[in-house]
DNA sequence: ATGGCCATACTAAACGTTTAGGAGGCAGGC
DNA sequence: GCCTGCCTCCTAAACGTTTAGTATGGCCAT
């Protein structure tokens, strides 16, 4: 069976490709009587219009790409949940692309995703790492827009949309914590600055210390559980003993360095205290219970395509107008979602048993 | 600055658009020279193809769709990283779609995005759900492959491929496991039947309780934690005694359970032992380290995709040679990965030490 | 010379939509 | 009767590619 096109619905019922157009877009110029002879035609012999043609035509870009490298951190579901969630109503498909080769990150793979995304004419991107300054350049000249989220804009384009944590505060939160338990020696275990939020969580952590007058040791190591749980083991045995305090820059890293506690049998949080960033759904049920910061991902990610959804339509709509169709980066598109602390039980902290479930 | 076309290309090198088309597409019927001028002006200029057009003429669908609901499983990541890691060679981008509403499966969606999908004429579609039958027909109408991951095709279309756990033998291997306890009193707390795989898995472990002479009480819920931790607690409030053991069908689940033994400070394994299915990064760091079933969910996504390519593949072949352009679904795309006990210690056994990290 | 063959390149017609520019008909006001 | 304005609908030209059909020139064998 051949595939329908326009011209069948207008052979079909009568009408031109013209009336059939408008009557399927809703559009006026159209009596009702034909409207409705058109609709009930189309879905008798099974048309379905087609996209590229739409889009080649109307030059309209419809859908959305999110960028993303190494999911297997877990609050990336809480952050698609929410961008799903707020995208789901205005139509636009999601276009996941990860440009992370067996969990590290590829700059080729990241120019190539963009090079694809501009070939479709995508509407806008959701960036949830620092893109390279040329990519975000070439996404410029077409005109696309760009929001990061969980992440900041490269160097010297500070104007971009973002929405983030208040990593600094939060990090700040963080140190008070720990401090207040008496804590003089900090190992913070980091993932590489490709994911920028590392910056703000590490100003704010080595400014607690510096507060508090304790000895901070900073640690990086790749973005995943092996590589964090290696960092871990190589730097306790160069040091004379234990941090008091062990921070964890993310869900990743904090699996890696537990993992090695329990191998180690180091006790938590009697040997060594610890602090994760990122709350997820098992943390309380650990043994001991995390303490965690807890960033709120699906409304980040809510936040961030609400924020794309507004300047997407609003370049439409000053298209219509014939402007300018650049982006609109306004100055509050950037934003910044306070943090919890979720106090548990492996920071020290007695027995506050049962906050939130 | 105005958009680059294959016009410009054309205008600037002196050739026309049939030289440039098939020297920037590696067509043979252009001179090396000719090949290389073009290439060269084109990147000068900045010109990038548009998709839209090209679709539109060469009438070919290059993305492909992953169908999901509610991916609050953690799972679903490793299947993830899994389709992607197989697609990216293919040079595919995916799509991904989520038809559930806050967690809830939502048919109307579903209804919904088969058609966009059709729409932008995606090339196949990998679904962790069993589809409505309709859209399912409506997929096979325009020819469009669709690949079931780790959920089946829906009743009298079994000929459709899937790439499953082989969750009858992965029951059965649960229920001995748990019968060597000599456990007597089963309960297990089941998902919707929306996800098929509930079917092998409860026959599995209803098999095994038979065989086993044991007890078996099936609770079914929501598939998500809060739903499954009410439903477990009506239960126990309405039973004499706490099972012998819960088997929980997935993590989620598995969750919500816990995270009722531990308000209600029930003892795993002491009052009452725990098996669980999917393994995920923290089950060996929980307390006690949970007994559950792993699938290899990434390989099990590698091999959706994989099979889901060659199908495509092969239908551009046969197309080329002017045959059939219906999707063929050889039965050996049909396939079962094995599944693993991970015996830990929730289920019951003393001290299984220290398996794989 | 002539014819055949190959490599290279061009022209123009698609692909399936949307939409500018009109055309026709009808109603109302002069 | 004629003009004007308003609906409704049509014709035909885009949008940016790919490709079938064709042309040109060079080379080689006859």
């Amino acid at each position: 069976m051949r595939r329908k096109t326009m011209r069948d619905v207008s052979v079909a019922t009568g009408l031109s490709t013209y009336t059939v157009s408008r009557a399927l877009s809703g559009a006026d110029g159209v009596s009702a009587e034909s409207r409705a002879h058109v609709l009930k035609v189309a879905r008798e012999i099974g048309y379905i219009p087609n996209r590229a043609a739409q889009e080649l035509r109307r030059a309209n870009r419809d859908s959305v790409a999110v960028i993303t490298a190494s999911t297997s951190n877990s609050y990336y579901l809480d952050l698609m949940e929410g961008i799903h969630h707020a995208l789901r109503s205005t139509g636009r498909a999601v276009i996941v692309g990860d440009i992370a080769i067996d969990g590290v990150y590829s700059a080729e793979l990241e120019d190539q995703l963009i090079r694809r995304l501009i070939e479709s004419r995508t509407a806008g991107v959701i960036a949830t790492l620092t893109l390279r300054p040329e990519n975000l350049k070439l996404l410029d000249q077409w005109d696309v827009p760009v929001v990061f989220v969980d992440s900041d804009p490269p160097e010297g384009a500070g104007h971009y949309p973002s929405v983030t944590t208040d990593n600094y505060e939060a990090s700040l939160t963080v140190g008070d914590h720990i401090a207040s338990h008496g804590y003089g020696n900090w190992l913070l275990l980091m993932y590489p600055e490709k994911w920028s939020t590392r910056f703000e969580r590490e100003r704010g952590i080595r400014e607690a210390a510096a507060k508090h007058a304790a000895d901070l040791t900073v640690v990086e190591c790749e973005n995943n559980d092996l590589a964090a749980r290696e960092a871990f083991e190589r730097h306790i045995e160069g040091a004379a003993r234990l941090p008091d305090v062990l921070i964890a820059g993310n869900n990743p890293l904090l699996l890696g360095a537990l993992k090695l506690c329990r191998e180690k049998a180091i006790g938590i949080p009697g040997d060594m205290a610890v602090v994760g960033f990122d709350d997820f759904a098992w943390a309380p049920l650990m043994d001991p219970p995390l303490t965690v910061l807890d960033e709120d991902s699906k409304s980040i990610g809510g936040r961030a395509a609400a924020t794309l959804t507004a300047i997407i339509e609003q370049q439409i709509e000053s298209e219509k107008r014939g402007h300018s169709t650049k982006p609109d980066y306004k100055p509050e598109y950037r934003q910044q979602m306070p943090a919890r602390l979720v106090v548990r039980r492996s920071c020290g902290c007695a027995s506050q048993a049962r906050e939130e479930s």
